[in-house]
RNA sequence: GGGAGUUUAGCUCAGCUGGUUCAGAGCAUCUGCCUUACAAGCAGAGGGUCACUGGUUCGAACCCAGUAACUCCCA
């Protein structure tokens, strides 16, 4: 049977896949092993994969295959998000498309929908998932709506509210007028854009109407003009919102409007001017309109100045009677039209580009509007404390480090949480209103019931008297239990499972939710545990595209992660992912990283298809002796690199030591210095070693290359396997015994051939062309032992050692030792003099910078003994250098 | 406006408590090779005023100050 000549990846990956599941190497179950234990960042359940899930799941499922490896019971547990802004969008977008529309649909209905939805479109990331290789115990996976998890949710409601935490309040939220539900800050993407400043004329009320001719004033102009005041806003529309105009006390421009009233334009409605030194002077023209209903800053200076709150939009963004005119139409509509107004109405001074900043909802990106509304709030200030000394004081750390202080800002200015959405999809909230308006908070609608009673001290009370608040909570609000609530934390908080697996070790995740997800789990985990809900959380970069953009399905700048896998293979794109992910920085991924992975996937390949094709003769001496022992010393000594990269969470980097160990020292090198001659047997000790260390270089590479290792692991050149024989449970081998002499000594071996390797380019010589090569040492290093790999390596038929140099051949240094190859043709002594004269010229400069710091008295005082050592060694070593040369220059008479 | 971070080869990044010649890696580039494991490869080579300006130090990519550019977070 032929071996393929490149890797398929087609034809093992989902063989390999179900193998695993087959056989539950996935699954895990409390056990008398040390547990390691991630949860998954849920997705949205209507998701599909994208680069950062990508990215994301593969550090994941590297650190759980690693993990598994090192003899921990690993537990990765999936699960999905419900995600209610995003999927009752969708389902609503859905039911249009049928004709139904949500208005029409009683609740148990639209939830009727919904599920069926969920169900049939939901959590396809999850299979997704699976292509990419992902370990997780899928018989674990769970919803943030499952049965347990929604009651965790409302139990903890009910826990709060009954501590204080939750209250009930009139707030300025962020409202989305497309999903017509308030969100969360954290929701808020803040996007800079192109806007209009318009400058509007407000009559001063004690000043006679008249003169409207002035549209050419300028700014100061308008200043002066003591018949007008101006503001400058981005949101004209609003005018009619106005509650007054504020100025600065200390402005002098505008002394004589201190007590003034003004009119709005358009409408005419008398408001008073305002003193506040919260109004910046120099920003616009100075005069501030203050419309508390649509903006939070205005809102909290109405407060402080008991203005009214006019509130001139309806939920869905359109204006309402309240505005007077324009009314029914949407608000950037009205925008336009009122400017159109205005400008009739001698009203506009004049209109500038403007850029600003402009809040857009994160799940439908609809602009956001302030709006005042009635929502459930949980307090954070308490909350917050505790979840802050977590981080401060190391109990979770934070990869990499950097993120302490942003976090740290955060929590010390934390805002109390807006967890109230006007949706139907999610946990609905547990309060229930009576007909006098008060509330109680309950399970049930029975218990609601008795609590009502108790309260109103009236048992006529039927749940006839009783509604439920129909909104449903944050999403986030079931998100922060995730880690507790997968256990079964809250209903059974003894249960096994919380008790082996909780705190789980490492979360994976993007530092964008940090706040929204990652501190507030740590809350949730301080209040219902006392115990932090994991130990490290590593956040991983944005994967941008070449150009630094961030990748968006409006850009259209991201690759299907499917479709690299289908094009490069799932290790090829592992690889590709983790060869430019930096913990804590933005990837610039370009598809090129995955060509580079699978490339690597093929040398492995073809490493494996070399070693497979040799003939094992019993009768046979071991000649590698070195190479064997020289390869178990370098394999120890990446094993402890790559062991160390994982301590500190260098995924990348502990990726490349592996890379280089396998490509660089194994094929490269030892390969080729054992390999026999073409179509001539092994002997069976290097075989042995060879396939042993081949199976060991499996082992490190399963974590990120999960299928090329495991199809290799079962072929027969490592013999018979048994059904759970798998690569997947292998145990990581030890870090064994270092020769360090022998490693660098093999190092200078590598300079010799390199020399050779170069003299053979530049002189073209083939490398068929066998050549004689004699060494002066000067070292000690016995090159004897290295005879047989230099000459293999080298096409070197005779190698001798000398004690006089060797005149008229080509020349080189290894360390202080003196090479001499032999050639037809003579050299060029002119060539070979500036050669010589530059080599020269360069060791006396070197020599004249380390004599300047042994002579230097204050370095001989200051420096650490090793480094002045290490300084004489450098002049040594220099020194003896120079002597070769200054010898070779004298023979060759320069 | 407040805070954090980044700036090292064409690209992506290392460079741990300042101390092996003004620095490493992978990719890319250039040159030569279809040398029967691999052209998705092999061998060799070139490439950097460590953003800029000062300072501290015997010694600075690394520490300090300032400047510039970019990124992120918060308002």
């Amino acid at each position: 049977m032929s071996i393929s000549k490149t890797y398929l990846p087609k034809e093992t990956e989902d063989k390999w896949y179900s193998y695993w599941l087959k056989h539950n190497f996935f699954k895990s179950v409390p056990d008398e092993r040390e547990p390691y234990t991630i949860v998954i960042p849920p997705p949205n359940v209507t998701g599909v994969l994208h680069m950062g899930h990508m990215l994301n799941n593969t550090i994941q499922d590297v650190l759980v295959r690693r993990a598994r490896m090192k003899g921990k019971n690993a537990c990765w547990v999936p699960g999905t998000d419900h995600a209610s802004i995003a999927t009752e969008a969708k389902v609503v977008a859905m039911l249009k498309e049928r004709g139904i529309a949500k208005k029409d649909l009683t609740r148990p209905e639209f939830l009727t929908y919904a599920w069926e939805w969920k169900e049939k479109y939901g959590g396809i990331i999850l299979d997704q998932l699976k292509k990419l290789g992902a370990s997780c115990d899928w018989d674990r996976t769970k919803f943030t709506m499952d049965e347990e998890l929604s009651e965790a949710v409302i139990d903890t409601f009910i826990h709060l509210y009954k501590k204080g935490l939750i209250y009930r309040g009139v707030r300025m939220v962020n409202w989305d007028p497309q999903g017509k539900t308030a969100v969360s800050d954290e929701e808020v993407i803040r996007k800079e854009v192109n806007q209009k400043l318009y400058y509007i004329k407000y009559q001063v009320s004690s000043i006679k109407y008249q003169d409207q001719g002035a549209d050419d004033q300028n700014s100061n102009d308008l200043i002066l003009d003591t018949k007008y005041l101006t503001i400058a806003t981005t949101r004209p529309e609003t005018i009619m919102a106005d509650a007054a105009i504020c100025i600065n006390p200390n402005d002098e421009r505008y002394v004589h409007l201190h007590g003034k009233r003004v009119f709005i334009p358009l409408i005419n409605r008398e408001i008073p001017v305002i003193l506040d030194d919260y109004v910046t002077m120099d920003f616009g023209t100075g005069c501030l309109k203050v419309t508390p209903a649509h903006d939070l800053n205005d809102y909290e200076l109405g407060q402080k100045h008991h203005l009214p709150v006019i509130d001139i939009l309806n939920d869905d963004g359109t204006l309402n009677e309240k505005a007077q005119i324009l009314v029914g139409e949407d608000r950037f509509i009205a925008r336009k039209k009122i400017a159109v107004l205005l400008e009739e109405a001698g009203a506009l001074a004049k209109v500038e580009d403007y850029k600003s900043q402009i809040g857009f909802s994160e799940r439908t990106d609809a602009v956001i509007e302030p709006k005042l509304s009635m929502q459930w709030f949980c307090k954070m200030g308490e909350m917050a404390k505790p979840a802050l000394d977590y981080v401060l004081n190391g109990e979770v750390k934070l990869i990499p480090e950097k993120f302490v202080n942003t976090y740290r800002h955060w929590m010390e200015n934390v805002r109390d949480w807006n967890i109230s959405r006007q949706l139907w999809w999610g946990q609905q909230i547990p309060a229930w209103y009576l007909p006098n308006g008060e509330f109680v908070i309950a399970k049930s609608e029975d218990e609601a019931l008795k609590e009502a009673q108790l309260k109103t001290h009236n048992l006529q009370l039927t749940t006839a008297d009783l509604t439920q608040d129909p909104d449903v909570v944050d999403t986030w609000f079931s998100s922060w239990l995730w880690p507790i609530s997968v256990f079964d934390g809250f209903k059974d908080p003894n249960n096994a499972d919380i008790n082996y697996y909780y705190p789980t070790n490492d979360l994976v995740t993007a530092p964008e939710i940090l706040f929204f997800w990652v501190a507030r789990m740590i809350m949730a985990g301080h209040e219902f545990r006392g115990q932090a809900p994991f130990k490290n959380v590593y956040l991983t970069g944005i994967v941008r595209d070449k150009l630094g953009r961030k990748m968006s399905k409006s850009l259209g700048n991201s690759p299907d992660p499917l479709d690299l896998i289908e094009q490069y293979g799932a290790d090829g794109v592992r690889v590709g992912m983790l060869l430019c992910s930096p913990a804590g920085n933005d990837l610039m991924f370009d598809v090129s990283y995955c060509e580079q992975g699978r490339n690597f996937a093929n040398k492995i390949w073809n490493a494996f298809k070399l070693i497979k094709g040799w003939e094992v003769d019993n009768s046979l001496a071991n000649p590698n002796e070195i190479a064997i022992e020289w390869f178990d010393s370098r394999f120890n000594q990446a094993l402890g690199e790559i062991e160390d990269n994982f301590a500190q969470y260098r995924l990348s980097e502990a990726l490349m030591a592996t890379y280089k160990l396998v490509w660089d020292d194994y094929c490269a090198w030892y390969l080729e210095m054992i390999k026999p001659a073409y179509q001539q047997p092994i002997d069976a000790v290097t075989y042995k070693a060879t396939v042993a260390y081949f199976e060991n270089i499996l082992k490190i590479l399963h974590p990120f290359m999960p299928f090329l290792t495991e199809e290799l692991w079962h072929d027969e050149l490592f013999g018979e396997r048994d059904t759970l024989d798998c690569c997947i449970v292998a145990q990581l081998p030890n870090i064994g015994e270092i020769n360090t002499q022998l490693l660098s000594e093999v190092e200078v071996v590598k300079i010799i051939l390199t020399q050779i390797r170069n003299i053979r380019q530049t002189k073209q010589i083939s490398p068929k062309e066998a050549l004689e090569l004699s060494v002066k040492s000067n070292s000690g290093i016995n090159y004897q032992q290295y005879e047989a790999i230099i000459a293999k390596l080298g096409n070197i038929s005779v190698f001798t050692a000398v004690n006089d140099k060797v005149s008229g051949a080509v020349n080189f240094l290894a360390l202080t030792d003196e090479f001499f190859i032999p050639l037809n043709e003579s050299i060029d002594p002119v060539v070979e003099c500036a050669r010589l004269n530059k080599e020269r010229d360069y060791l006396l400069g070197f020599l004249k910078s380390v004599d300047a710091k042994l002579n230097n008295e204050r370095f001989m005082a200051n420096a650490k003994s090793e480094i002045v050592e290490n300084e004489r060694q450098k002049r040594a070593d220099a020194e003896a250098k120079l002597k070769i040369t200054e010898q070779n220059l004298a023979d060759l008479a320069c």
